[in-house]
This record gives C-alpha cells, structure tokens and sequence, in this order.
RNA sequence: GGCGUUGUAGCUCAGUUGGUUAGAGCGCCGCCCUGUCACGGCGGAGGUCGAGGGUUCGAGCCCCUUCAACGUCGCCA
C-alpha cells in the first residue's frame, strides 16, 4: 500500500489527486444519500469533502453513524471531482476524498448551538461553550489575525534590536489609579502581592538596568467595571527605550503601526500619520481621541450670538470660558422633526440640557427657535459652519469642556448614522502636547493627566511651582478611529523633579517613601533619560479585526460583570484554604 | 453603583386587548434516497415561557422583587 499522506483539511488541491490521505478533523456536516454518504471534514485549514461508497462496508456503515462535531480520521484516494459537482465556495471544492476507511476518534453530543456556521447565538451561550465558539470561522479568523498582529510587533522590535523582557506579575501595591487586584500571600499572612495595571515602573526600572531598548506583550489587570472594549485583564505591548526625545518614540512607534498594518493586513497606513495637539483634537473634535474617518470639524459660532436676546446663548456667548459650537449634519435638512427630536434626547444623554437645529434649504431656513432667531444671526452662522442647501447645523452652547465633549459625542452621532463610520477604515492619528495636569473638577485637586512619571516639556520644570496647569507634558496619544490605542511619554529620571511631582500631587514625604520608596531610590544611581509607550493590544486587534468587542478577539473572555462563564470564576474556597493565607471569610451583608 | 435592552423548544425567533391544547424555521431522532455541498422526501419527539411573589375567574402577556447576558453613564493614573 502506497504511503498515507497527512495533510489538513484546507489543503488539498489537483495537485494531490491520487496520492493515498488521512484527513484528521471534525465533522463539519453529513449529507446522507443513503447509497452515498458525503461527510465534510474540518480543521483550522478549511473543508475537504469526503466521499463513502457502499462498496467499501464498514467505512460507509460508519460514515452514516457519524454526527456534526465528530472527530474523525479519514483515509482514502485524492480524486478530481466528476465534472459539475465542484463547489466554487469551497477552496479544496475541485477535489474529494474517495474514503475507504475511517475511525471514530471521539463522539460529540449535539452541541448546544450550531458549530459549522457564524450564526448569532446568545453571548453567554458562546462564553460557556467558548471551545466550541473557538471552533467557529469568526474566532479562528480573530485569533488568526491576533496572532499576525502580536508575531509581527516581536518581529519588528526584534529587528531593532531591542529585548522582550517579562516582569513580573506579582508586584508591590502602589495604590495609584486604577483599583489593583490582590493577591494574599501565605508566607506572609496579612500581607498582599498587587497584579501590575502596567508595567510601568518596572520597565522604567530596566532603563535603569542599562536594557537599553525593551519590549514585552505584557498581561496588566485593573478591578474597574468593564465596558465592551475592557476587560479585567488584558494585553499591552510595552516598550521602553533609553535616551529618546518624544519624537524618537514616535518615529518608531509610527514604523511600528506601518509594519504590523502591513504585515498583519496586507494595509499600508498613509503616512505620517497626522499629528494634532491636545488642544486642537478637543477644539475640532470635541475629544482627545478624535475619529478622523470623516470631517465635519465642530465650529465655534459664538461670536455671531454676541448680540442674540436668547438669554442661555447669551451668556454663553459671553463667558470667557464657554462655548457655542456648531456640527453639521450633511443632508440634515431632510430630517423630520421626530428625527429632530430624536437628536435632541440623543445630545440631552450627552449630558446637554438641550439641542438647537437650523437647516437649510434653498428658499430659507427652519429652526428649534426660528421665532427667537433673525435672518442676519442664521446667515452669520451658515457662512461659519460652511453649510449647504440641504444640510442642519446642530448647535451645543455650554461651558468649554462640557460644550466640547457633547458636541464631540453628537459629531459621532451624526457620522454614525451617516454611515461615515466605516470598520474597514483606518484613520489613526497622534494626539500630542497634553497638559502634565488637570484640574479635577470634583475634587479641586491636581491631579495628572497621564500618569505621575511623565516628564514636563523641556525647560518648563520651573511652571510646575509657580504655574503647574500650564505645563505641557512629553506625552503622545495613539488614536485609531476614535479609540485610543496607547500612551506614551518621555518619563521623569531626575529624582528632585520626581519628588516635586508627587508633592503636587499631594503626597507627603512619608507616602511617597512608603510607596514609591524603592523607585526614588533608584532614581539616584544614574538613571537614563528615558521614554517609551504603551499599546492595548486587545483594542488593536478588534479594530484590525473589524469587531466592536474586545471579547471576539480574546480566547476565553470574561463577562461585562467579570465572570467566566466557562470555569465559573471567580468561585468559593473551602475555608481551610482561606486559613492557610490568613483570610478569614466576611459575612456577606 | 445608576439607567436601558433582552430573557418563550437544543439554536434563532414569532406569540394580537389578559381567554380553550404556546407556534415557525433550523437542529435532533426514525425511515427512504448513488453526486450532494444550507442535499431532498416522509414521519416523530421536544416547553418550569429566566426565577420568586402579586393582581385576576383566568397571566408568556399586567405589577413588584430578583438573577443573568449585553449596552450605557460613573469609573478606568
């Protein structure tokens, strides 16, 4: 007997045909004709039909038992197909398998949902079963192109020289941020290890470890309530280098994206990638993270209101520190004004206490308050805005950033539904020149703006006594189609201006001793200039996946409320376990 | 933690104003079928209507509580 060949399912091609072939997978579907059985076989690689002959007894007797989901191994005679039977949708569709034998390496039960096709099943459903979701073209795809994605990030850092390095996982608790989770530990009851949020000061310790240039795909977890791109865990890459300005980091992280895009998805990102300053994204775009798949900048038309008797556009025409702001919505005039309304709760859950709409058509303009408004002010703000016959202007009056914010929301809104807002898109961009603080408006506090590491722009260290809103930080923003893809900053290596930070900030002495002590320490021993960023991997690859959850582009995800479905975690442990770590059980209120 | 949507057969869903025995497609089981590939034909089984309570002569449907998934706001240096 001639040799059996392995190959996998997606492989086989004329070019086989009459070579002697063991087929191992699943059982994708059974077409019985009763004196002929077709069982299509799948693995990873794709679908190769196999054919059973009553001819051959025991191997038809046994295709006819076989059942969705069967693992099977298939041996038989790589045949062209009889002329009209090839499937066109099928990439092995012009060949078959003629089967004389099989075995039966493992039965399924029916599986609780259908395996051999996309169709949209209950997501709790896919998470408990995630092994059988996994088996499924969409996830195999995601995880296919995850893989590109992260093979090629090792590639191109590889090629530059830098090292992977793993820290570790369990760190001291530096209570900043995001809340950490805990873990007890037994050799020392009543004391705590923290999983990282981030590497971030190991890596700036490896700096200082003379690394040079690093880099990880690094697991962080933060205990914060997650939201469809969160999760408590998930994946940076993370990288550090030596001796860099801001737009060194840049530079490369830039070749990076263009390498991975390339790489991972045959995509070649224009370049450069436009580079707008904190200040201009919240201006135009109404948020740090603008989506630049489509225009329709905001405009301020304060200025044509400064005489209006509508007394709330007054008063913030005025105030210094107020906006009125200006989205045009293309073809709005269109809409009717249940449409109108359904924009107007759209902005109120903004956070807006209402909306102003002027539309346009040839003969003249419609409005919310066209009684309060006069055809000079309308005109004034139609030659702003730029607006054309057809189009509505949706108008957002408040106090700079909430101004700013919900006419940024509303900007998404209309592109949304305009359809702007294409997944096979790519617009990134690079948000620079962010202030190193920000007033928290709760609070009253300073507080940072990216993390307490970040090193002021050159030569303003002396502002951040005298005037510390003002100082601009060495930090940069990558955005993706309105998603914020990671930060990075040129960090702080000087130990005097690292302590002034964190007094700022509000830290006594003793806290930033009892915290970071360990860090200001190696801060004295020569420590390089330093800078580096940070990416959200699970991001990346939803977005290189067209996917709108981080959830589809992760192997075993858990739940919006944390849980895993599939092991159901978290779970009790016995007490004995909780007493050898000094845990004693709370009562549950 | 707040708000919203959803929850009916294994899956995806329909279910009128509260009214007799809760339906469809797919899947599943059985029989038939030698060129199908979403094979086809015939027949069949399968329901705690998420859970608990209430209103009512009567609840899948109305009310309250609760659980879960998802979305959203807070939060996420």
């Amino acid at each position: 007997m001639a040799e059996v060949l392995r190959v996998s399912c997606g492989g086989l091609s004329p070019q086989e045909v009459g070579a002697r072939i063991e087929l191992r997978g699943w059982v994708h579907r059974r077409r019985d004709h009763g004196g002929l059985v077709f069982i299509d076989v799948r693995d990873r690689d794709g679908i190769t039909q196999s054919v059973f002959d009553p001819a051959v007894a025991s191997a038809f007797d046994v295709a006819q038992s076989l059942r969705n989901e069967d693992v099977i191994a298939v041996t038989g005679t790589v045949r062209i197909r009889p002329p009209g039977t090839e499937n066109p949708k099928l990439a092995t569709g012009d060949v078959e398998l003629a089967a004389d034998d099989v075995s039966v390496l493992a039965r399924s039960e029916t599986p609780p949902f259908p395996v051999n096709v996309d169709a949209d099943v209950d997501e709790s459903l896919r998470l408990k079963y995630r092994y059988l979701d996994l088996r499924r073209p969409r996830l195999q795809r995601n995880l296919t192109i995850r893989h590109k994605l992260v093979k090629a990030m090792r590639d191109f850092f590889d090629e530059r020289d830098f090292l992977e390095v793993e820290t570790p996982a369990l760190i001291k608790s530096t209570p900043e941020g995001a809340r950490e989770y805990l873990v007890p530990s037994r050799l020392y009851p009543g004391d705590f290890y923290a999983l990282p949020q981030s590497p971030q000061m190991l890596k700036q310790l490896l700096m200082i470890g003379g690394i040079g240039r690093y880099m990880q795909i690094a697991r962080c977890f933060r205990d914060e309530d997650s939201r469809a791109d969160r999760q408590p865990e998930f994946t940076q890459l993370d990288v550090e280098l030596s001796f860099v300005t801001e737009d060194d980091v840049m530079a490369l992280m830039e070749d990076c994206i263009a390498y991975v895009w390339r790489r991972a998805l045959g995509i070649e990102p224009a370049r450069p990638l436009p580079r707008l300053t904190h200040a201009q994204a919240l201006r135009d775009y109404g948020s740090d993270k603008p989506d630049l798949r489509f225009g329709l900048p905001l405009v301020d038309v304060a200025g044509t209101f400064a005489q209006t008797p509508i007394a709330f556009l007054a008063e913030h025409a005025r105030a210094p520190h107020s906006r009125i702001v200006a989205v045009r919505y293309p073809g709005g005039a269109a809409l009717s004004r249940r449409d109108f309304d359904g924009l107007t709760e759209a902005a109120k859950g903004f956070g807006a206490g209402g909306l102003v709409w002027v539309s346009f058509s040839g003969d003249g303009w419609k409005s919310s308050i066209a009684r309060l408004l006069d055809d000079a002010t309308v005109h004034a703000v139609r030659e702003l805005a730029e607006a054309q016959d057809g189009d509505a202007l949706l108008l957002v009056a408040g106090p700079r950033a909430a101004a700013s914010d919900i006419a940024g929301r509303l900007r998404l809104h209309v592109g949304e539904r305009l359809g702007l807002r294409d997944p096979a898109a790519f617009a990134f961009c690079w948000v620079v020149g962010f202030p190193l603080f920000e007033h928290d408006p709760d609070s009253g506090a300073i507080v940072f703006t990216h993390h307490p590491f970040t090193a002021p722009a050159p030569g303003q260290e002396g502002l951040i006594d005298t005037d510390p809103l003002s100082v601009r930080a060495q930090h940069y923003d990558l955005v993706l189609n309105g998603v914020e893809l990671g930060s990075g900053s040129i960090r702080i290596h000087d130990v005097a201006l690292q302590r002034k930070v964190f007094e700022i900030l509000g830290h006594t002495r003793a806290e930033i001793e009892t915290r970071f002590g360990f860090f200001m320490e190696a801060l004295r021993f020569g420590a390089p200039p330093h800078g580096g960023m940070a990416w959200g991997i699970d991001r990346l690859a939803m977005l290189a996946c067209g996917e709108t959850s981080i959830r589809d582009v992760i192997a075993f995800p858990k739940t919006q409320a944390f849980r895993d479905l599939m092991m159901d975690a978290p779970s009790a442990v016995p007490d004995a376990l909780l007493g050898e770590l000094g845990l004693r059980r709370a009562s549950r209120g």
